[in-house]
DNA sequence: GTGCTGACACAGG
DNA sequence: ACCTGTGCCAGCA
């Protein structure tokens, strides 16, 4: 088996790790996140999660404006209503309502 | 070293 | 709600 995903390097390790603690029915947007590590930016929240996010639970990192990643709007939907996360629009284009939702950690 | 691309953010039309 | 352009940072051919 293998470890199809890990991150080797530390700022992914550090990126997953916040995703981890983000509350069920909570949210964090790309950006939050980098401003919370306080390093690098919002595309390289991005990049780690494209490549190592399939380890955490990536439907709780979503863009500012509220709306999941591109190809994973069914599968995130799946997870807000499991969870209960206040949602502007619960059919596409899927919203979340980051007023409530959002996390700040 | 150069240039394109990307699970972004923000402003404008 | 949608598309376009600009800015930012890093990975990859």
């Amino acid at each position: 088996m293998g470890a199809a995903e890990r991150p080797v390097d530390e700022y992914s390790s550090r990126v997953l790790d916040v995703v981890d603690e983000i509350p069920p029915g909570r949210v964090m947007s790309y950006g939050d996140i980098a401003e919370y590590l306080g390093a690098g930016g919002p595309r390289q929240v991005g990049r780690v999660m494209a490549t190592f996010g399939g380890g955490v639970a990536w439907w709780r990192v979503i863009r500012a404006d509220g709306t999941p990643p591109p190809g994973h709007e069914s599968r995130a939907l799946a997870h807000y209503l499991d969870e209960g996360t206040p949602l502007r629009s619960a059919r596409p284009p899927v919203r979340v309502d980051m007023r409530r939702a959002r996390w700040d950690g």
